[in-house]
DNA sequence: TCGTTAAATTTAACGCCGTTAAGGTTGCGT
DNA sequence: ACGCAACCTTAACGGCGTTAAATTTAACGA
């Protein structure tokens, strides 16, 4: 048989997964594929063509997947969806996050997807221009967290020994850092829960959005506009 | 004379704005401070070392320089100058905003950096916990902007061309993604202001934040609590 | 069915990479 | 002046992305 563009994602996604962004050569993914290296270059014209292809398949098989109906939803819950289903595309591979960003995405089924965002906002009563900021808000948001996250734990099992409660503490003087050391030693911590801070996070943003959409309950807003 | 880390990582920042992460060798370092590349070894275990090195210093020069004095201002100023320092100092250096994350922060200054800005929040009225959501999600945020800026502009002055509008409107049809096409066409778009795109983020989450700290005026926010 | 042609892959090699081992060189304390 | 630690060089290893050229495989009209 021969080999394909959608293969040779395939067999580079699961290699990903085994082995990191760091181990993820050329000659692996053509061992894997029974193939010598020279001969995915048939199929993509550098190793960071086939990364850009690569992140575009991540992020289409997420947000292409059926089970993203946002046209009857409410902005907010919508905008939690948006940035759910980004954040575990970026997760569900080792080291997705760090490599989606820096990529060049092409597919124009992407697009698509950025035009029914916008459309579910405008909807809402959001300008384009605001509607485009609180995609790329949460979009940035999205990608800053999950590349923490990896960088903790790069596995969703595992946990890198360096972030653990007792090796922070070591290097945390509770004398001159006593917050930073409290909140360090506090039980269910916001940093050994990722999943209910990336919420409480994404939430900051939907309230911010909501003070734009209602602007007469200027009160709390820290806006500085006459 | 002889080398010491501090000379290696100055040498080493000044060639990565050069030729960027990827250019980025031992051998070409070695050769600016006219040395051999296994000479690092002595000051450093590994290239990643290094790196963990560089980005360390990126953050400290940042946030230890002179005019950061947070303890006098109100809280969204202070936020926003956070923001600000820790985007500027991402973007000093091409690739920078790539280099920091996944890496090892190790310099206990920076733990005084934090316990100050925590400090600064609870003095407002947020709790430790509201505090460090507060500083995590301002870090993200900026961290995943950076990245995407410099995936665009890898130098201020100069534009990747793929990320120009000409090239943009060639791959979005306006009949099927009428809203994509119709923020590509905008003149001061937010896409080409990142200045102005990233403040307006920025402001989403302290109004957000400040909505936390008066929870009198929940009357347009989209919590679901019952 | 066969020969031709294009598609797909292999072989071989280039220059570069991070890293290691072993051996020099320098300079300071005694 | 000697020893010893600090610091650097030489030489080399295995692996990397990539290219050029030769080779095999598949497609298809005569």
């Amino acid at each position: 048989m021969t080999l394909d563009r959608e293969t040779v994602i395939r067999a580079a996604l699961r290699l990903l997964d085994e082995v990191g962004l760091e181990g993820l050569t050329l000659r692996r993914i053509a061992t894997d594929l029974q193939v010598k290296a020279p001969a995915l270059y048939w199929h993509f014209s550098s190793k960071q063509d086939l990364l850009d292809a690569m992140a575009t398949t991540v992020l289409t098989d997420a947000f292409n997947a059926d089970d993203v109906s946002w046209e009857g939803q409410a902005w907010p819950d919508f905008l939690r969806d948006y940035g759910n289903t980004l954040r575990h595309a970026l997760l569900r591979y080792r080291d997705g996050a760090k490599m989606v960003p820096g990529t060049y995405l092409t597919d124009p089924s992407l697009y698509g997807v950025m035009e029914r965002a916008l459309a579910v906002l405008t909807t809402a009563g959001f300008s384009p221009e605001t509607a485009s900021l609180a995609l790329s808000t949460t979009y940035s948001f999205t990608v800053g967290h999950a590349i923490e996250e990896q960088g903790m734990r790069p596995r969703p099992g595992q946990q890198d020994p360096r972030y653990d409660r007792e090796a922070r503490r070591e290097r945390i003087d509770p004398d001159t850092q006593p917050t930073v050391a409290a909140l360090n030693e506090a039980a269910p911590s916001l940093a050994t829960n990722a999943d209910r801070a990336f919420d409480r996070s994404l939430d900051l943003i939907i309230t911010g959005l909501a003070a734009e959409l209602a602007p007469e309950s200027r009160s709390a807003t820290p806006h500085t506009t006459p």
